[in-house]
This record gives structure tokens, sequence and C-alpha cells, in this order.
DNA sequence: CCCCGGGTTACGGTTTCCCGTAAGAAAGGC
DNA sequence: GCCTTTCTTACGGGAAACCGTAACCCGGGG
């Protein structure tokens, strides 16, 4: 009737006690817990090859680096690594990370079964998250639906974030049709850079360059 | 031989499990605990007029709105309040900020006792501060010394902010002149913002404002 | 085949920004 | 008082960015 082998990669120790004592709550009894996302890997693995393979892995997006130089530097790539190595293993993201693009992206693109925000309610929501995607496989925050409707502001085209990201990068404008050659970019010519700027800046009613850049920033755009 | 009365202004539910854990670890009887700036204020007022004044106080910086308007929206006016209402109480900062300038500040102008940064042994780090801080009124964290060193890179001038965040608002640089008189800063000219700029960007070997507001704006700058 | 339309690029004029120089103003020493 | 030093401001040439227009390329429909 619940999760029986669950596994937490958590790099703060405060928040993995807290996950701990939420799991607790539920009445799971096996909940490994690791501090860095090679080691959960291995754990998965290895978890697998002696037939008693998790049901369920909760997982941070930052992991902060140290001393101990990990292969697999952040949540992102331990998912991705994850899905390779067992599939049907369910996987629900438990982080700060508030940006609607990069949530997206992790529904979207590495089809995690649930997104808990580490806000004012989170241990309630990480109960209640759990419990739905135990017998329906996805879930999706309440709060989290407004947030990604909000984002109809305008639509980032990759040629537009490599822009604003050159530009982040001092590259002066006129040089920006060669660096996005080199990217094998189009368009690239300077024309083109100059009138999707002036897009950008008109659909947000921005007026110069530098708004764009802190725009982006603020979102994870760049 | 140790805080007796604490209270943890915490709105993350998982955090303040995770410290009501530790404070428990630590063998203190009375933790109480809010989720809302307002509500640890009114406590601690409340504690000090039945002669039951705290000893120490917990709280992050980041408090999130939600329907419960709040008339302290944040860790810092907290502090604020805090040290009118009773001067010496002890306060803990516990909280993921990790931008040099906005710690120093605290610890500078609020007087703070301790700073603990959410990361990955912050549990263990909780308890050495509360220890230290319980005989010897302030815990700098060793990891914190060398990030404050590392901010040797430019001194920022309270015009320098001024300026960069006029730009980020998309101000052109000819009026910015205007605006900082506006706000009673100097020097004010035309050619001291230009001159200013370029200092800023020589030291910190940029080439571009763009350049700049992304530097501020990862370093809570503005 | 030609024509057409969307998207891309090239070209000029205007504005803004950049930067060096020099004039002006304020603070401190003799 | 005067002079020096330092900070601030004014000016002007040159570069970059901005913006409108027009030419170009390229796939689809007639």
């Amino acid at each position: 009737m619940m999760f029986e082998r669950v596994l937490i990669a958590e790099d703060h120790e405060s928040s993995n006690i807290s996950v701990r004592k939420t799991l607790e709550d539920l009445g799971i009894e096996i909940a490994h817990y690791v501090f860095y996302c090679d080691d959960a890997l291995t754990w998965i693995q290895k978890a697998r090859q002696n037939d008693e393979p998790y049901d369920l892995l909760i997982t941070d997006l930052s992991f902060e680096e140290d001393h101990n130089k990990q292969r697999i530097t952040g949540g992102t790539e331990l998912i991705k690594a994850v899905r390779q190595a067992q599939p049907n293993l369910k996987i629900l993201v438990f982080s700060a990370e508030n940006k609607a693009a990069v949530i997206d992206a992790l529904y979207d693109e590495l089809g995690i079964n649930a997104y808990v925000r580490k806000a004012r309610n989170d241990a309630q929501e990480l109960k209640l998250a759990i419990n739905t995607i135990y017998k329906s496989n996805k879930y999706i925050s309440a709060n989290l639906r407004q947030g990604i409707k909000a984002k109809n502001a305008y639509e980032f085209a990759d040629v537009d974030i490599a822009i604003i990201s050159l530009l982040s990068q001092g590259i002066p404008q006129k040089n920006i049709p060669f660096h996005l050659q080199q990217k094998g970019i189009s368009p690239s010519g300077l024309s083109s850079v100059e009138k999707r700027l002036n897009l950008m800046r008109e659909a947000l009613e921005f007026s110069k360059n530098e708004q764009l850049v802190v725009y982006c920033k603020d979102f994870g755009l760049i």
C-alpha cells in the first residue's frame, strides 16, 4: 500500500533529516539516504543487482561541490543516469528551485513523477506527493500550475538565449554573428541579432539590454 | 549550561522540523516555533511580559508571502524589530543565503551572533554555533571566513550600485545624472557616471555593462 | 516556369555610449 | 591668503548600438 524501499539523495543535512522524518511518518521502513549523487547511483545499481530495487528516489537538484569530487554533480544529471540504470524507478524532486523553465524541463524532458518545492508547507506537500505518485504516476503541485502558466510573457527561442548569453559574457554585439556561426546557430546576421533583441525588448517592455540579461538571469534561462 | 528558551522563526516546514530536532538533540526543552515573522515578534514580546524571555532566536532570512499578509516581511526586518524589543536576545541566522555582501551586513550592521548557512553539514554546524554563542557571543563559520575574504574584487560604493541599479531598470545612461540628483547621490555628473562604470569594468575585467549587472545580481548587490 | 511571401541579410542615418583631455570646484597644507 | 591635490564636471572625436528601409534567398503554389 506504500513505497517500500526509498532512497534520499540530498546534500543538506537538515533537509535530509526532515525528509527522513517525513518518510517515517508515512510508515516507510526502508529509507536510505546519501549525501552525494555518485553514491545515489551506486546504491540504486547495487540494490537492483541484489533483487531489492528501490521504489522511489527523492532527490534535490543542486548539490554543492566539496573536497569529495563527484562524477555526477547535480540532480539533473543524476536523474538522467538513473533513468538508464532503472527506468521504472519513480522520481520525486525536492528542491528550492522556483524557475518555471527549469521545472518544466524536468517534467517534459526527464519525465520526473513529482516536483515538490521547498517552501512553506513542504513537508505536508511531500507526503501528499508521495501518496499521489504511489498510485497515479504523476503529481503536479497546485502552486506550480499557476506558475507554469505565468510564463506566457515571451517564448524565448534558442537563438535568443544564445544572444543574451553572449551579451552577458561581454561579447560586443557586432561580434555576435561570428560566435553564432561557430555554434551553428541561425540566423546569425548582425541585422537578425538586432531584430531579435528589439523583439524581446518590445515584448517585455524593456528599453535596454541590461534589463534583458537580469530578466533571463532571474528566470534561469542563462 | 545551555539555552533554555529558544524561538524558531522559519517558514519552510521541512527546515523548521530539522531545527527542532537539532535543538532536541542538544537537550533544549523549550523550543517554540513560528512560521511568520509577525508571530515571532509577538511571542518574544509576550514572553518578556511574562518574565520568561527567550534566550535565543533562530531565524531564516527569506520568508515567502502568502495569503497571510505580514507587517514584517523578512528576517532582516525581524531582527531589527527584535533588537529593539529585547536587545539582549541572542540571534542566530539560519539561511541558504550565500552572498558575502548580505552576510557581512548582518554581522556588521545588525550585530547578529551567528550565521549558519543551509549547506552540506548544516545540522552539525548549527549545534556547534549554538554551543559557541552560548558562551562566547559570536560564531563565525570557518567556511564563511574565506568567502568574506574572497570579496576583495572591487569595493562598490553607494553610487556604484545606484548606477548599476538604474541601468538594470532600463534608464539610459545619459539620464542617470538626473536620477542620481533626485536621490541626492553624488557625484552625479554624466562624466562621473561614465568614469565609475569604466572603473568597475576595468577592476572586474569586464568589457560591457551587461556583465556588470549580472555580476551584481549574482552577489545580491542589486 | 514564374510569382509570391516569410525570413534573413545588407546598408545608411541617427542616437547613444565610450574615452581621453581639459577646465572647474572643493578640501587640506603652508 | 595662496597653492596643491583630488574630485567632479564639461567638451569633442570616434566607436558601437539602434532602427528603418531595401535587397536578397528560398521554399510553396499557381
